[in-house]
DNA sequence: CCTCCCCCATGACAGATGTCACGGGGGAGT
DNA sequence: ACTCCCCCGTGACATCTGTCATGGGGGAGG
């Protein structure tokens, strides 16, 4: 019986998984958790042989919890379950030490299929995510280019961002031109998008 | 045995909801749509009692389709189930006819019961979104207001808008500028985020 | 030592954006 | 008929944004 952690923060999906999850007969769903922090404590007490993480979830994302269950439980299968294709996405999991990454847009038979494919020690991924996310390359924006680009969301003024990072408004002037020069893009909003859909933020 | 149609675009969580709901004796997944304009089809096709629809659904809107279903097909009971618990959700969702509105994050539990609810003539509605909804008051926004608001999302340019919609730039701009006043914002990018809020887009 | 890259800043400039005043046209309600 | 309100447009203006040239300081590596 394979024993399982599911983590998700939207307890509807969550408790509906397990019951998809549930109808398999050789897995177990013995441990769930709607936080991040939670992953790790839920996985040393209840012993599991493979965690599913989603992403998008509070307290530590489902990335970073993989990086900790990794280092706290190396036995422990890592998969990752997400809303969002981004290549960045594949690639931070990838370096978190997951051993499969799933889409929700993929049918449900996918994810038991995964779960056994990883423990028989077999790397699950989307053929066409891993291309784009080689295609993609590694981020071109340097530290400070991150950090000013990701603080220039959801219409933050320049002033704004200057104070925030302790700059003068021309130097986060230059930072944001050579963001959007490095993303190809002609804003800072779009910017931003492409920025977080590679993965880059 | 009730006759429920479930549509949502993610396979994987359609089909972990359609697991969770078949364990119930009384309910009956009869038909499933990935696309909001697969609703009213399915549902003329598989003659249902009730409809569950997920909102961000690509084709048409959760609640575009319910409101398509409720003139197409009267005697259907409609359930929203949504991701995002926006007081304009909620609104909008009444106003095309819903009988109930839940957000992914309640127990699972509680979709069985709806359907049940619903069928017996109640309306399910959280009381916390209820009285947010009623606090936000109804969008201040004109249609046009609306309309090149929307248009404007991630770093899209006056001209581009004007060219989508077939307006002059300038008047971009005067509607631009007042949904900026009304959202009480002082961007568009911020206009933008303040409207998706409150669900006035 | 020299070179490269990153960090930070300034100044100048073109273009985009936000605001205001103003006007014409049309529908809805009184 | 009169009054609103919405629609759409123009012109003018101040500000914000994006780009470019330029330069000083500092660490890494040949």
């Amino acid at each position: 019986m394979i024993r399982l952690l599911l983590a998700e923060d939207q307890s509807m999906v969550r408790e509906a998984l397990a019951a998809l999850l549930s109808l398999e007969d050789d897995l177990d769903v013995v441990a769930q958790a709607a936080r991040g922090d939670e992953v790790v404590p839920a996985a040393r007490e209840h012993d599991v042989d493979v965690a599913l993480l989603d992403i998008e979830m509070p307290g530590l994302s489902g990335l970073d919890a993989a990086a900790a269950l990794r280092t706290a439980c190396p036995g422990v299968k890592i998969v990752i379950l997400t809303t969002f294709g981004r290549p960045g996405y594949l690639r931070r999991a990838m370096e978190s030490g997951a051993d499969a990454f799933l889409v929700k847009d993929a049918p449900a038979a996918r994810l038991a299929e995964a779960v056994r494919r990883v423990l028989r020690g077999e790397r699950v991924i989307d053929p066409v995510l891993a291309a784009a996310a080689l295609a993609d390359g590694a981020s071109p924006l340097t530290a400070r280019e991150r950090e000013v680009l990701g603080a220039a969301a959801d219409g933050v003024t320049n002033a704004e961002i200057a104070d925030a990072l302790h700059l003068s408004q021309g130097t986060v002037r230059n930072y944001l031109s050579l963001a959007i020069q490095k993303t190809g893009a002609r804003n800072r909003a779009e910017a931003v998008r492409t920025a977080r859909d590679k993965g880059w933020l």
